[in-house]
DNA sequence: ATGGTTGCCGGTAACGTTGCCGGAATGGAA
DNA sequence: TTCCATTCCGGCAACGTTACCGGCAACCAT
């Protein structure tokens, strides 16, 4: 049993028609009940697997969704997980491709998951990219695109999110009913749609609670630990400094914890600190993190759905925008007052 | 521009046969200089790019690896980026399957690469695996394997994997020479030769420093958190509870570091812990762990070289095994005396 | 008997590409 | 002039599959 058996094989051992075989292996209708049986008792015994190829060359489909994340780290990769789930169900294959945050990376996806033939592309984008013609292009070709997670204006697409602003605010209040005064945000890049929006959440919830607006307490950063372990250094050496921080990651919550440690404050007595995606690490460290928690499983499911349903109706893929709703975990490092109640 | 252009779109355009064209694409030679220009110009104007289905088909070959990995932790997503960057260099792709450490899903994401078409495996088995038939089968197809970390004697491949003897060896060595007497061990499942040879490493750690094995303070566990954390109560409930622990994995260090917290005990003084993969998470907790660091990312790109060696030259793939170097981290958990020298 | 319907099947082309073979045109050497 | 080699090119088949069309029986109703 060296090469895999073909059509061809079964039609010649059983002396019909490639026609009829196909037609016996799939379509039911127009091909005898005995024949029918006769292709597939020989196709078991061959071990026969349709070459998934020649189908895909046939019928102008791969039935591959290409998938392009910023990168795969705890919730990404949870997110994706809940794409394969859903595509697996219906039949797709995913190819996941990681831009490591870089915009040049991310057009060298594109091209690469373009040239594989995917059927459309899921997508969650850099945090670097300020021009979105790569995946404007992908659209012209008249292939589904959906945007997750880090969608943007500038990207006319169906799209899956959390409402990152609620998430900003609840974050943002709870610091506000613990008694902290002047609340700092660690932001991520400027251009950064998922930031903005929770620092719009922050926003708001100072403006409820009629607290100004201190533009020095508003820090833009890059997307990582140690960038954000200096961006605190510096917060915690202004003359009045901050006595809480909301960051908008937790990888950045991390960078602060251990600036704010490196510094000999205390959490949350003398600071303190709210994170945001509720990973793991967050109940790991000591002090354990306070996050704000977002269903990413089901974030990516209700990607792929949407996906496969913005396929069946090019047409009417008139933006569906699903939006899912965050939690907010509170531990240690922001809990000043003894629970409520 | 709606649908790609083809060879074919070429010839006509060009009033030359597809065979022509075909040739100037790749084959310089048996083309006139002048039309393989003319090709070249056009084909760039209409942004062709070749069609890889039909290629594919053409040639009976994806240029696509099959990658079957237990889970995306840490250490094996950087793994896996090693192998993704030499595969790319070299014109590969790669698909990414995760088992989940099941048995069953091992079977299916080979079934389902196999559909696929891919080229060959590499593959880190599963902790559940004792069967490996579904990769022999694989075998029997003449298409190349190559195994990596996970490896195990049951399956007849070129290899690459750290010397885990070593890293069991070095880890309890130290703990010994830190002056810790009744060392535990929080093993994987029985038959994951992984943790099998790290056991090995600590058993010879024990004979070289004349320590008797005590059988009660060899444990095997789930690979994962929580078991971890209830093995090590029950340890910590002996009557004459071990004074330190080394576990196979940083996953299962986390456990153990809850469990040892949790009842009251300190680190390093009452009781050293000595994880193994060194991941990040281990430096941001309190204590800091101890862990023996891979090289995780070589390790992937020598798998990827290894399968690509391993193609190219069928017929002589005697079973190269390629072993890597691990090291210790010696952090907070497990340093009870002041640095040497 | 004739005509139309139905059930079943085979042939052909096509998807986009390349390998092989054969052939036309050109040039130079005999 | 004749012959052969070189240079360049086109035709055909094939990879494995399916869509489409047409054909041959057999059956029923007229």
């Amino acid at each position: 049993m060296e090469k895999p058996a073909t059509i061809k094989d079964i039609a010649k051992r059983l002396n019909i028609s490639l026609s009829t075989v196909s037609r016996a292996l799939r379509n039911a209708s127009d091909v005898n009940p005995d024949t029918k049986k006769a292709v597939m008792a020989l196709s078991e015994e061959l071990n026969y697997q349709p070459n998934k190829l020649a189908l895909s060359l046939r019928q102008k489909q791969t039935h591959t969704i290409g998938v392009i994340v910023p990168n795969l780290d705890y919730v990404l990769s949870l997110m994706v997980r809940g794409i394969d789930e859903v595509a697996l169900e219906a039949g797709f294959t995913v190819m996941v491709c990681q831009s490591n945050e870089s915009f040049g990376r991310e057009i060298l996806n594109t091209r690469r998951l373009l040239e594989s033939l995917v059927d459309g592309f899921i997508i969650s984008v850099s945090s670097e990219s300020k021009s979105f013609d790569h995946f404007k292009k992908i659209q012209e070709r008249n292939l589904p695109v959906v945007v997750f997670d880090r969608v943007t204006p500038h990207l006319t697409a169906p799209s899956v999110r959390i409402d990152n602003e609620e998430g900003g605010f609840v974050a943002t209040e709870h610091l506000i009913e613990q008694g902290y005064k002047r609340i700092a945000v660690l932001a991520g890049p400027e251009n950064l749609g998922v930031s903005n929006s929770r620092m719009d959440g922050y926003l708001n919830a100072l403006k409820k609670h009629k607290i100004k607006k201190d533009p020095a307490l508003i820090v833009h950063c890059d997307f990582n630990q140690d960038y954000a372990y200096f961006a605190t250094l510096e917060l915690l050496a202004m003359k009045k400094r901050p006595d809480a921080i909301f960051t908008i990651s937790d990888r950045m919550a991390i960078g602060a914890m251990l600036a704010i440690k490196k510094k000999g404050l205390r959490m949350p007595e003398d600071i303190g600190l709210v994170g945001f995606n509720n990973e793991p690490v967050t109940s790991l460290v000591t002090p354990t993190i306070s996050s704000v928690d977002m269903p990413s499983f089901e974030l990516g499911k209700a990607a792929a759905k949407l996906f496969i349903e913005t396929m069946h109706n090019k047409e009417n893929m008139d933006l569906e925008e699903k939006v899912l709703k965050p939690k907010l975990i509170i531990r240690e490092s922001s809990q000043k007052l003894p629970t409520k109640k």
